[in-house]
DNA sequence: TTTTGAGTTGTTCGA
DNA sequence: GTCGAACAACTCAAA
């Protein structure tokens, strides 16, 4: 089972449609690949004569040292080079302080009222044209589509592209703020705002988010709206982090976490990444995950805490699937997601979390409808056995074409046992000064 | 953005 | 009608 990179597909299609944008105002994209950033951008330079390059400031590690190669390269061509905040709502630099946050509450409290109301300028209608056109890659050339083609789920499920963010913005504006916030955690409702690739992508930006909920309401809309804001915080916060803390993304913040007594058995991860563990809440959003390159959050921790927790599997492995599954992939939201469920990064509880998967399907899919979306076998099974297929009396199962550990297996782990398996090994830790 | 188990209180039901 | 066992419902602390 090889990486997929969903996005790479979405990739794509925003470049594509970033092109049919740009044309659309007398202007073109131009791809160049094959060398380093900072070579192209030289070779680019000359071949254009530009005097002036801007480009979007970058978090991860990777970027910051791109921008750093290509300041100095074009400083060597005297052309000015500037970088510019447009990622987040506040720039992680300009939090002074001795140390970092690393607990969100805190963090948040400190850097929401920094949110300033920024002004939104429109994008303008006519670009200027260069006397000739620079040559360009085509953009097939990057490869960027799956062969053999495997996008079809991809394809049914999301659009790439500015526009397309736009429309799914004020669609979540105008309908799903407006629900239960409790509507919210539940996955078969549908109820997320599925903006994380476009602001992932940079189709969309937190502070166009961030205006959109700032509108009046009814108080439990403000509050919905309060809650929403809650979530850029904690991308905020995914951002700083990595920004300060630039090894995060492959080592425990926590490196008592590194002495844990892990396991590394290939045939638990295996049954986990296709959504085979025998716990039907966990299947599904592993085949969700799967097959639309994207999962609801509340379904995410309970996943990657069955990972972490009931298989004792290390979080890398997890966050390195996730990585290469999800359209949202995002260094910063996928570190903070994977380490904060691990229990040893940025979170404030005393005690070590352990989700219960099926505790969690009687919360947030009491009649199993998302399950029986993305586990058809079990499809059949009446609405309380569904949750918990193994505890099914024979009849039931039989009644509804489940043969368990044939059509469907039987869990992998007992959670209660796991749990207990967990525990033991995360106290055992050793925690050194 | 959690779970479990212990301890307490409340309810039911049969003798 | 009363008593007490059994069990459900609830709260709370600890991991």
């Amino acid at each position: 089972m090889g990486c997929r990179r969903g996005k790479s597909w979405w990739l794509h299609g925003s470049l594509a449609a970033l092109d049919a944008d740009l044309r659309a105002c007398g202007s073109r994209l131009i791809i160049r690949g094959g060398a380093s950033a900072a070579d192209l951008l030289g070779q680019l330079v000359r071949d254009t004569a530009a005097r002036y390059v801007t480009s979007e400031r970058g978090v991860t590690p990777a970027e910051r040292a791109r921008e750093t190669a290509v300041g100095v390269s074009l400083r060597a061509v005297r052309v000015d080079h500037a970088t510019f905040n447009a990622r987040l709502l506040v720039d992680p630099s300009i939090i002074e302080r001795a140390s970092p946050f690393r607990v969100y509450s805190a963090y948040w409290r400190a850097v929401e009222p920094l949110v300033g109301a920024a002004r939104q300028i429109a994008a303008p209608r006519r670009l200027l044209s260069p006397s000739t056109w620079p040559a360009s890659d085509a953009l097939d050339s990057l490869g960027l589509l799956p062969r053999p083609d495997w996008a079809g789920g991809l394809r049914a499920t999301w659009q790439p592209g500015e526009a397309a963010a736009a429309q799914a913005l004020r669609a979540f504006v105008d309908g799903s703020i407006s629900c239960d916030a409790d509507q919210r955690n539940q996955p078969a409702a549908d109820r997320t705002s599925r903006l994380s690739p476009y602001l992932h992508f940079g189709e969309l930006s937190a502070r166009q988010v961030w205006q959109a909920l700032d509108r009046p309401g009814s108080a439990a809309q403000r509050r919905s709206a309060n809650v929403l804001r809650g979530e850029l915080g904690w991308r905020e916060f995914a951002h700083y982090l990595l920004a300060h803390f630039p090894l995060s993304s492959d080592e425990s913040l926590d490196g008592s976490f590194d002495t844990v007594d892990w396991r590394a058995d290939r045939t638990d991860l295996r049954a986990w990444q296709r959504g085979r563990t025998g716990y039907p809440l966990i299947d599904a959003g592993m085949r969700q995950l799967w097959q639309t390159g994207w999962m609801h959050n509340r379904v995410r921790m309970a996943v990657a805490s069955f990972l972490v927790k009931d298989l004792l599997i290390p979080w890398q492995i997890g966050a390195r699937w996730f990585w290469d599954t999800l359209v949202d992939a995002d260094l910063a939201n996928n570190t903070l997601g994977w380490q904060w469920t691990a229990g040893c990064g940025p979170d404030a509880a005393p005690f070590i979390r352990v989700f219960n998967p099926t505790l969690q399907a009687e919360r947030f899919d009491a009649e199993g409808e998302f399950i029986r979306r993305y586990v058809p076998e079990l499809a059949n099974l009446p609405t309380p056995h569904i949750l918990e297929p193994w505890k099914a009396p024979p009849l039931v199962l039989a009644e509804a074409g489940v043969d368990l550990g044939r059509t469907y297996p039987y869990p992998i782990v007992d959670h209660p046992a796991a749990r207990k398996r967990a525990l033991a090994a995360f106290s055992a830790r050793v925690v050194s000064g």
